[in-house]
DNA sequence: CTATAATTTCAGAAATTACTGAAAATTCAG
DNA sequence: CTGAATTTTCAGTAATTTCTGAAATTATAG
């Protein structure tokens, strides 16, 4: 391996967690090196940057390919494919998720919808689906939510993440103006947030209280 | 192994799920049983349930501990531990995130940031380094979020997440009046909403477009 | 079509990870 | 303290996963 020091430190680093991420050595190298590299490569240069037999570069990159991870390319007069990762790193990110979804989450999902249709007869069982229901409509929630966030486009999902916990904040008030206009008002109160004057148009009150969440991200972050 | 029939059902899958989940069978096997029961079990028990050595029982157990996923108890007049997972699978689900993040994300984040801070010589680890600022500055948004997230209670959580993408609807609406407020009017015009009448209050406008998303969840979830 | 370049497959070797039983260590009732 | 009950450690073995080189397959230039 004859890499610059700092890919390869880049490079070393994730093969060591691919064990960590449920992917092997192999393909976490070879995707790390993808990652930073200037150009794309081909399943030689991969073999030779990483001192991997050719049949392992081959693998490994459909093993990439599979996690939709790695897009192809063909230079003209070269009948070799090229290998790179996507520009993009929230692009990368989505399909991670997607991905993990797929193989980690979803079929847990469904055995867990075949065991709720049964009927449980055993005393254990009845509280073992119960608790079966719990999970399910957990991990139901969560990757419904998922599915509506993958929608969005990068910027959105940014602006949203940069918010943080402030959302919180914007989701009361959402719930105070939505609660005055349906007359369903009586809403748990919500500290630190001041009333809004009955009978008042409520504008600049919230107005005032979003002044405060403009898209600064929060303390914690850089 | 003889175990209720539901009960086994679940317990063989988070079996096989293990390798999927970066966890090893007998780990899945026993959190899963400890899920699902109905009172905190001892070791032998486990390990006669799940047809373990003992040995085995007591490294998963350790394992499961590591994580923060089982919690001890002791019975008047008995000398065994007795194991027990959360009742709340909200809780579970937060430990979760954040043992894997202290896993499997944090020592990336970190090497990362050593990377950032070497003056890169060669000309490829200009590039990588460029690819590696944007790698972190994702997974830093990520996981700040993430920390946000975890400060939230499971009911405001769980009406966050049956938003789904609605909030950017919100996050627009928010958008467009802190804009109207602090005269930076010049955003990007959004599709669907209507243009808040200049010089009026917004009030009805916003209350209007609020009350089109209450809390119903999306379509794609029961 | 043929020859060669490129890639994939696959059987077995190497490395890693999981599991067990025996022994050591720990805990605690008496 | 003592000693039995309980848990943990650990060396050796079993099982699984990863990796390689050789052979087979596929693709394409001429």
């Amino acid at each position: 391996m004859n890499l610059a020091p700092l890919t390869q430190r880049f490079v070393l680093h994730f093969g060591e967690m691919g064990s960590r991420w449920g992917i092997n050595r192999t393909v976490g190298q070879i995707y790390a090196l993808l990652y930073v590299a200037p150009k794309a490569l081909n399943a030689d240069e991969i073999g030779e940057a990483l001192a991997f037999s050719r049949s392992n570069v081959s693998m490994g990159l459909k093993e990439l390919q599979s996690w939709n991870l790695v897009r192809l390319q063909h230079l003209p007069n070269d009948r070799r494919e090229y290998f790179q990762a996507p520009e993009d790193v929230w692009a990368i990110f989505r399909t991670l998720a997607e991905e993990r979804r797929k193989r980690e989450i979803d079929p847990t999902l469904s055995m867990l919808r075949d065991a709720l249709m049964e009927q449980a007869v055993v005393g254990d069982d009845i509280h073992a689906q119960a608790r079966m229901k719990q999970m399910h409509d957990l991990i139901e929630l969560m990757t419904g939510w998922l599915t509506d966030v993958q929608k969005m486009d990068s910027s959105t999902l940014m602006s949203l993440m940069k918010m943080g916990a402030k959302v919180q904040k914007l989701l009361e008030v959402k719930d105070k103006i939505s609660g005055k206009f349906t007359g369903q008002n009586a809403r748990k109160k919500i500290a630190g947030l001041p009333d809004i004057s009955p009978g008042g148009p409520p504008s600049i009150t919230v107005a005032d209280t979003l002044q405060n969440q403009s898209i600064k991200p929060s303390d914690h972050r850089s």
